[in-house]
Order: C-alpha cells, then sequence, then structure tokens
DNA sequence: TTGCATTGCTTAGGACTCCTACGTATTATT
DNA sequence: AATAATACGTAGGAGTCCTAAGCAATGCAA
C-alpha cells in the first residue's frame, strides 16, 4: 500500500523536465508579450538582448550560435533589425567574409527599456526564499555548463570556464570563491553567468575548476 | 576592494531568468532535432505529447491555453497534424461548438517513441546529485505554482492543486505527504506534475494546502 | 421566448521563423 | 596553385504566430 503512488510514478528527471517545459511554455509566452510592445517578435528581441552584452560586435555566426539557430535564420532577422534601424552591419575587419553585427544607437536606447526577463518570471523568482533562489542558481550554472560541454550551447561567459576562477580556495562558507582578475573574493550569488570581463581557461584549468566547484 | 565584483554584478533575480534563458535555448534547439526526426516542428510534438497523456480528449482552446499560444494557431497546427493522421477531431459531445482533439493510433504509436524531452537534458538533469534533483523539482514546482496563480499557464493537474493532496501531514520526512485518493503516504519526489487522477480542488482548499506545503 | 452577449472555433491576411540546398566570396591547407 | 573549408547570402517552402473578422451554438436576461 505504501508503494501505490510511487508504483505508478514517472522518472523524476522526466517529471522534472515536465516542469522545465512548463516554465519555458511562460517564458516564451511572456517574450511575445514584452517584445511585441516594441514591436519585435522573440527572435528579433533575443538578438538585441544579445547584443546589448557585446560592445565589440558579434559574427553572424557566433549569434547563429549563441541562440542555437541556423545561420540564414539569424541572417534573415538581423536583415529585418537592420531595416528596423536598431543593428547595423559592418565588414569585420580581420576577414572580408565576416560581418560584425552592433545595436545601433537606437537598438542601444531600446535595450536598455527591455529587461532580459519578463516581469512575472522576475517576479515569480524574487518571491522564492532567498537560500532557495541561489541554491537554484547554483544548479542551473551547474546545468548550464553540461549543456557546454554536451555542445548543445556555446561555452558562456561564466565564472567557471573563466581563466581568472579559483573556486572554493577561501574558509568563508559564504563567500568561498576568487576572481583573480579584481582580486575579490565572492559567493555563489555573485557568481556570473555572462561576465565582460570572462576570459576562456584552457580545458585542463577548466576541467579542474569545475571538480573543485562542485565538490 | 571585497565589493569589486558585487558593485558591478546583477541582481540575482535576473542572473538566474539569464541562465534559464540559456536553458530555454538548449531545450528549444533539442526540440527541433527530437521532433524533426519525425517530420513535426517543436509546437506540433507538444501537441502530441500532451494529448497523449489525455485519453478523453482535449478542446482545441484547452490545447491553446495548455501552450500559451492562440486559438488560430492550434487550430492550424491541429490541421497539419490531422493532415499527417495523428490526431483526429470530432464534435463534442455536451457542446455542439466545440471539437474534441484526440490522439489516432498512429499518433498513440508515434508518442509512445516521443520522449518529453531531449535526450541531452535528460542526461544532464539525471548527473546532478539526486538531493540536487529533488530540491530543484521542488522549486520548479513552486515557480509553475506561481505561475499559474499569475494566469501565466493553465493550473496543471499537479499534486498542490489537488483535492486529495494533503502536505506535510506525516511525522517521516522522506514521505510527508499524503493522497487521500489512494490512501498513501509519499514525498517530495513523488510530487506529481501531471496526474491523470488530478481533481481540481476549491480556491479555499488550494491555498491552505499551498502554505502547508511551503512551509 | 425572443434578443443579445458570450463562447468555440475557423478563415483571412500578413510578418516572420526556421529549415534545406545551393551559390559566392574569402581564407586556409596542401 | 589547386583544393578544401569557412562565412555569409539567396531561394524556396512549410509552418508558427499574430490580429481581425466571421459564423454557429450557447447562455442569460428581460
Amino acid at each position: 500500500m505504501a508503494n501505490t503512488l510511487e508504483k505508478t510514478d514517472f522518472p523524476l528527471a522526466q517529471k522534472l523536465g515536465h516542469a522545465l517545459n512548463r516554465v519555458q511554455v511562460a517564458m516564451r509566452a511572456e517574450s511575445w508579450e514584452k517584445f511585441g510592445e516594441s514591436g519585435l517578435n522573440p527572435t528579433q528581441g533575443q538578438i538585441l538582448v544579445l547584443l546589448g552584452g557585446r560592445e565589440l560586435g558579434l559574427r553572424l555566426s557566433e549569434v547563429a550560435d549563441e541562440l542555437a539557430v541556423s545561420a540564414p535564420t539569424v541572417s534573415d532577422s538581423v536583415a529585418t533589425l537592420v531595416e528596423k534601424r536598431y543593428v547595423s552591419k559592418s565588414k569585420a575587419k580581420d576577414d572580408a567574409r565576416a560581418v560584425s553585427i552592433r545595436l545601433t544607437a537606437a537598438g542601444k536606447r531600446l535595450v536598455g527599456q527591455l529587461d532580459a526577463v519578463g516581469a512575472t518570471i522576475q517576479t515569480v523568482i524574487e518571491s522564492l526564499p532567498e537560500t532557495e533562489q541561489v541554491q537554484l542558481y547554483k544548479t542551473m550554472l551547474r546545468i548550464v555548463r553540461e549543456l557546454q560541454v554536451a555542445g548543445k550551447i556555446p561555452v558562456a561567459r561564466m565564472c567557471v570556464t573563466c581563466r581568472y576562477f579559483r573556486p572554493n580556495v577561501h574558509d568563508n562558507v559564504c563567500r568561498p570563491h576568487h576572481c583573480a582578475l579584481v582580486d575579490a573574493d565572492f559567493g555563489d550569488q555573485t557568481l556570473r553567468s555572462d561576465c565582460p570581463e570572462h576570459e576562456p581557461a584552457d580545458e585542463h584549468l577548466a576541467a579542474q575548476n569545475w571538480e573543485s566547484f562542485v565538490s
């Protein structure tokens, strides 16, 4: 009798996937709402937000990798964004085949008003107890990292893949990590998922850091 | 000096949103891959998977609500699925305006082969320590519930909104909850996010249960 | 019971995503 | 110098996704 429920149950990972899917649906819907106000669709919005964090401009293929869509799709979307005067395309200096995509002044203005995430999602996350937020964040970073290892998304500018990252080197439980670039100790909640100062670690260091981080 | 990183940092909720977005990108890309093998796109696949859990058939509008897209979109997608012979449409008995959408035999066969989530995501989740999986699951359920309260997604068939759910009534730390339908105690990892036996609780009971659950 | 608002769905029209396949230019390799 | 690989673009097509408008059927109120 005690096992009545477990017997007909699905594996936890599958149920987690289901829950993740539901959140994903909500996020996508919010994305339409949020970007729609500015006359954009989700893909265009994502491109703009992505560009917002990169002053130096991005290649077309880099954008495609980041958003995990095909190059033609990005080519199309960027073309419409150019039409809307939010981004500009220029020839890359170092490669005559390549283009450099960056925000125009109008684009920057728009991105400034745009939040990266929908308001409801943001509110919901904020309503969680802070310890749960930090725990969730750490778990999400772990998932993101594993997805990168699996080649599903490009290596993001996260602390855990940075050459300046020194995980768990301090005794302080609240701030166990260290950033060798700015020479500061910090905690899990200050870990970055998209740091402008990020410089990729070599494979060996990355693996080593990852070990120290998750243990 | 100690605050060097924190000063230039973003709010945690925003960084969490960013991480969630990245996972979402990966999931969407996997969705294309996975469903593409069967000649489907993500939306068609989602509809099929959704229908897979509902023997009795669903209204068009219910599908639209579940996937958080407009009725015309579902109308289109269902039409192409009918063409592909995976689903059938019939008039609803109780309402001559409405249709009942359900899987055909071929549709059931296909859904049987389809996983709800992409293989990589599944693997990544499974690679997490089990305690972290359970914690993540609980947090995700909480987020899903909050999204429902906010009206962003329809009330799912989760334990926490079920009239048979009795949260935290047992002393056993591993199995504190109780299902009054099958009369069994169970733990967080056995909580359901889409239970076929689900019967919605009234508002009062739902609120009360939610309180007991999260505290 | 008649009238009107609401509901459930469909059609129409348009913007755009997203794909595969192929073409063109440039760069890298041999 | 010839060939391969890379970066991007175009073409063509299926299909998402929206808003707006329309048609039945239903529910409610006078």
